[in-house]
DNA sequence: CTGAAAGCGCTTACAG
DNA sequence: CTGAAAGCGCTTACAG
């Protein structure tokens, strides 16, 4: 095949101008009277030749590029790569293509994706953030430049945002551990702390226990930095044995953590369900796997990233539109991590 | 923050023309004498304007993007994601973008895929192709376009391709299983069947077997559907018991039928390593926490995703330059899943 | 040391 | 029913 085939290639080659050619190719023949002859005949042309229309041009031209940026924290993340999946599969069937990064949980590289994604032209932006705040972003985009949050998000956010109701899972979860007897639970977030589905999720555990009377122990509250999950979850359960507060049960509240304790048995290094029971936040095709298999709240992962593109398109389709914000229900699947105390 | 600042703007505001500002802007003020001060002045200004150039325009004006595509059957799957965030980051350092999508092992969405990549002006392609000739991919592309294939091939393509030593892998692992006193052993292979990655790997198993004087027997040469895994291999269990024709040891070519065979074990249809022992080609996760955690053949994707990107950087920046095949080593885990039946 | 002009490939008023 | 012309924002000969 030749390189390059323009619009230009295709006049000559029809006898025509290139306005008649862009009006056929672009639809426009019916509402321009373009006599149906002329316009078999062009598409005719235009597929011998194998045309492609230039979509730099055409996005100079048109100011827009039928492209929208997904920043994600790690697409290597099942998790989201599963989200960036469904995304690019929602934004194919309506003629949109993605174009995605990894931020690496660095709120730096986030902003420099940011202005990348503006520099190529993205019609419309989703963000999964590490960052904590507005300012940030809005000094980056231009005036009512189309983003959509998802999965994460922070206190008092202008932004619209797609996201799990991590409150009431947790707290479904935590009462789920005291039907089972357990009272010494303890909840492990990952660090950076600010991120609203690690603070969300403590919350609703706190409302769990309250909602049985159990008092909050701070030290049955940690996090856990995402650059040194394992060797901190030992160091834990070290501390708890040797001071006697070992919990009876964990709330892991990502996958990262789960699969940490996971690893800890493997290392001998702790016993589940027997010395003490773990419930994780995310549930990952490995939890079926494992040994045990682990109890998991469970996310609609494909819909949080269908929704936030169909929010997004209602937006980009009609500029006056409020995105608006989701909140979806999770799923509580019940394994073999959880043991039953009850006397 | 305001919209689209051009580069005219900044003209304006600096009182010099455009072009001496584009000159700046692309560091090319030195070789064309244009003085310190106006320098300074004009990065200046764009700084305070925060001006982004239109990348569509540069685009158009220079026939390059800066953009590469990445092709991949799914990016939702560990191995596929793990690659894709390897080409994503090399990509990054370099200065370029990526644009990836998923073909889902359809041939048709590949080629609309190699459209759609030219469409959006990619100035490379990086493909783990479903397609199994030249031609296909030939008759979209046009003439001398840069594609590399990653780890799938076929015969006598004329495109470079970076993947891993499959037919020695194989072999390795099949002579592994004979030293531990196997030699009932089958090869369960994931259609469509063309894929160069189980065929080369058929192939190492029979040298295997043929190193040691076993004969092929060809009903312990299976192949899978992707699209009913489970159930498939159930059934090849189940005929293999009921003709007491059953193996001592199944050679896995793919993570899918490894996960295939775990759950076998959870619906309690098949007893591993007492009954069978079995080995992964490609290795994931999964197979260090499953139970039995599985002896597996680990690829170096990251690796993969580098080189494959390092040679097409290489024709990018020079046009002459031919890429290279590259074929990358594999790594031998040993893990719990194969038994030692050694008189 | 600096600027005017052309052109990349497209779409869209505007005119006939 | 069809075409000539302008312009999107950029870069690069070319001229001074």
């Amino acid at each position: 095949m030749a390189k390059k085939v323009s619009i230009n290639d295709l006049a000559m080659a029809a006898g025509v101008s290139k306005t008649l050619v862009s009006m056929v190719l672009n639809g426009k023949a019916r509402e321009n009277g373009i006599s149906p002859d002329t316009e078999a005949r062009v598409i005719e042309i235009a597929k011998k030749l194998n045309y492609q229309p230039n979509s730099f041009a055409r996005g100079l031209r048109l100011g827009k590029s039928n492209t929208i940026g997904l920043i994600l924290p790690d697409i290597s993340n099942t998790f989201y790569a599963i989200l960036a999946r469904s995304v690019e599969d929602i934004a194919r069937k309506n003629n949109y293509s993605v174009i995605m990064s990894s931020s690496d949980e660095s709120q730096e590289s986030e902003a420099n994706l940011l202005r990348l994604m503006l520099d190529k032209q993205a019609d419309g932006i989703i963000l999964a953030s590490t960052l904590n705040n507005d300012k940030a972003i809005r000094d980056i985009l231009p005036e009512k430049y189309p983003l959509i949050l998802v999965d994460r998000e922070w206190k008092d956010t202008s932004f619209p945002v797609v996201k799990v109701d991590n409150f009431n899972a947790t707290k479904q979860a935590t009462e789920y551990l005291i039907s089972k007897g357990h009272t010494r639970i303890s909840i492990m977030t990952i660090g950076p702390s600010h991120l609203s589905t690690q603070t969300d999720r403590i919350d609703g555990y706190k409302a769990g226990l309250e909602a049985h009377k159990i008092p909050v122990s701070h030290n049955l509250i940690v996090e856990i930095p995402h650059n040194d999950v394992e060797r901190c979850i030992c160091t834990s359960v070290f501390t708890w044995r040797s001071t006697n507060t070992m919990p009876t049960a964990i709330i892991a509240a990502n996958n990262f953590i789960a699969k940490g304790c996971l690893n800890c048995i493997i290392n001998n290094k702790l016993n589940i369900p027997e010395e003490v029971s773990l419930i994780s936040f995310d549930d990952i095709e490995l939890f079926h796997f494992s040994n045990p298999s682990v109890t998991a709240i469970s996310q609609p992962v494909k819909e949080i990233g269908e929704k936030a593109f169909e929010e997004l398109l209602a937006r980009l389709k009609d500029s006056d539109y409020k995105m608006k914000n989701q909140v979806l229900p999770t799923d509580f699947i019940i394994r073999n991590s959880v043991s039953n105390i009850k006397k």
